[in-house]
DNA sequence: AATTGAGTTCCAAATAATGGAACACTGGCA
DNA sequence: TGCCAGTGTTCCATTATTTGGAACTCAATT
C-alpha cells in the first residue's frame, strides 16, 4: 500500500477521496516541502483541480503551508495517529512481552504488521539509550527485505504469498538484500518450516535481526515480534540462540490474544 | 478572501473530504471500534452514502475493519504521522534544547504547539523511566490548562485571542482548571508580561508544570515547551526556579531557527 | 415460517469536482 | 521604467461523483 513499486494498476475505486490521498502521499513522501509548481508536475493534474484539492486538505489541517508558501504534512495526521496507536490492540497486547524480551535480551524489540507489501512498525522498545521515539513506529519497511516481514509473509497461504510476491520488486537496500522472488520464495519456504527468520544486513548494513510471526485467530493481524542490532554483537550464533526466546515471546502474545478477544473471533 | 469566519458550528468548505473527515473523527476519537450501525447513528446520514463513505476510507487504509466488522482506525494513518513528524522542522531544531533542558531538570520536557483551540504535542524527552512512545506525542490538550497551552496564548494578538476565546468550551479537568474566559484572560496577559506559564494540576490532578513560549519569525509556529512533573516533587518554589532554564532554552530554540531557517522569511 | 436487526446494493436526482482560460502578483532584467 | 517569465489564484460552464430513498440479502430469534 506504500508508493513502492505499485506503477501499471493503481486503479483506485475510492472516487474523490483516493485523488486526494495520492497528493497527500506525495507530500508526506517528498524529503522537503513541496511548493505548488513541484506538486503540479508530480500529480500531473490541471492547475485549479490542484489549487483546490490542495486547498481542502489544507483547511483539514492534513496539509500545511510554511513560511515559504510550500506544502508540508499537517500536524492533525499526529493527532489521529496518536488515537490510532493508543487504542490499537494488538500493540497493548504484545507491549508487556516486548518489554519481557528486551529485558531478556538487552536489544532492541520491534513489533510490525503486514498492510499491503509493506510491514508497519507498530511498537519498539528500546535497549539502553534515551529512545527516539516515533523512530521506527509508524514506518512503513519493504516486506521482502526485514525480519518481521519475511516471518509474516511466512504466514501466508500459498496463493496470496504469490500474488503478492507477483506484485513485488525489488530495491537492492544493501549487498544482501532479496533481488527476486525466486530466492525469496526459498527462504520463505524454510521461514515456515522452522518458525523463525533472520535479517541478516538486509535492509540497513550492519543492522540484523532475528524474528518470529505472529498472528491473530481471524488472520486481521499478520505480523511478527525481533530483536535488532547491530551486526558486530549479534553474531549468528547469537541470533540463533535467540530464535528460541523470540518464538516463545510471539507464543504468549497470541495466547493472550485469544484470551482478551474470545475465542472464536 | 473568505470573510465567512463566524462559523458557529463546523461548517467547513471542504465539500467531499470534510464529510469523510468528520467520519474519522468519530472513529477514532471512540472508546471502542464501532459498529456500522453506531456511526449510522453518530453520524446521521443515510445508510447508503454512509456504507459508500466508510468503504473508501477502508480501501485507503485510513480505516480498517476489525474481527467483528467493526471499524477501528486504520495503520496507514501512522504511516502518515511517522513522516509527518520526522520530517518537522520545528521539533528537528528544538529536539537537543530539550535534551539539555531534560538533562538540566531530570524531569520530562514537553514541546508543543498551537493548532486551533488545541496544544498539540511534537515532542517529549522524559526523565527516567524507559519512555512509553507516542505516550504524549501527537496527542491534542485543551490550550487553556495546559503550560505550553496558556504559554502560547500569551503571544496571540489582542484580536486573535479574543476570537479564540471566544469559541473555547471551558471543561472542569480538576479542581483549578480555569472554567471562564475573564480569569483565563487575566493570567494569559500575566504570563504575556512575565514570559512564563505555569500549570497548577490544572489538567490532570497531581501533574504540573512550567513552560514558556516559543515561535517562528513568520508566526508559523506558535507553540511552547515545558518542564512537566508530579506535584508532590515540583513546589511552586522550583517551578518559579526553572522558570528561567525554560525561559532560556526557549530562547536557544528561537535563535537556532532563525539560523537555519533565514533571518527573513 | 415469520420477524427483527444488521448490512449491502441500486439508480435517478442533486451536488460537487473538473479543467481550461483569464487574472493577479512577484522579482528579475534590459 | 516597462517588459517578461515564473508562480499562484479565481472563475464558471461542463462533466462526473455523490447522494439518499428504497428494495434486497443474510443471519439470528421467536
Amino acid at each position: 500500500m506504500n508508493s513502492n513499486g505499485e506503477g501499471a494498476a493503481q486503479a483506485r475505486e475510492t472516487g474523490t477521496l483516493g485523488k486526494l490521498m495520492v497528493l497527500l502521499d506525495l507530500v508526506t513522501h517528498a524529503h522537503a516541502p513541496l511548493r505548488f509548481t513541484d506538486i503540479l508536475a508530480l500529480a500531473g493534474q490541471p492547475r485549479g483541480t490542484l489549487h483546490r484539492q490542495l486547498s481542502h486538505l489544507l483547511e483539514e489541517g492534513l496539509l500545511e503551508l510554511d513560511g515559504d508558501g510550500r506544502y508540508a504534512p499537517g500536524l492533525r495526521l499526529l493527532d489521529f495517529a496518536a488515537r490510532s496507536w493508543a487504542r490499537n490492540e494488538f500493540r497493548l497486547i504484545a507491549e508487556p512481552h516486548l518489554s519481557d524480551l528486551q529485558q531478556a535480551t538487552g536489544e532492541t524489540v520491534h513489533l510490525g504488521v503486514l498492510r499491503g507489501q509493506s510491514i508497519i512498525y507498530l511498537d519498539k522498545v528500546d535497549g539502553r539509550q534515551p529512545v527516539r521515539m516515533y523512530s521506527q513506529i509508524g514506518n512503513a519497511s519493504p516486506c521482502y527485505c526485514t525480519g518481521v516481514g519475511k516471518a509474516a509473509l511466512s504466514l501466508l497461504p500459498a496463493e496470496s504469498l504469490v500474488d503478492l510476491l507477483a506484485g513485488l520488486s525489488f530495491t537492492s537496500f544493501t549487498a544482501s538484500t532479496h533481488r527476486s522472488a525466486e530466492t525469496l520464495l526459498a527462504e520463505i519456504r524454510e521461514i515456515a518450516d522452522q518458525g523463525y527468520a533472520f535479517d541478516r544486513e538486509e535492509h540497513e548494513a550492519g543492522i540484523c535481526c532475528v524474528a518470529a510471526p505472529v498472528w491473530s485467530q481471524d488472520r486481521t493481524f499478520i505480523g511478527g515480534i525481533s530483536i535488532t542490532g547491530p551486526a558486530y554483537r549479534l553474531s549468528m550464533e547469537l541470533l540463533r540462540q535467540w530464535a528460541v526466546p523470540v518464538q516463545l515471546a510471539a507464543g504468549r502474545i497470541m495466547e493472550d490474544m485469544r484470551i482478551r478477544l474470545g475465542p472464536r473471533r
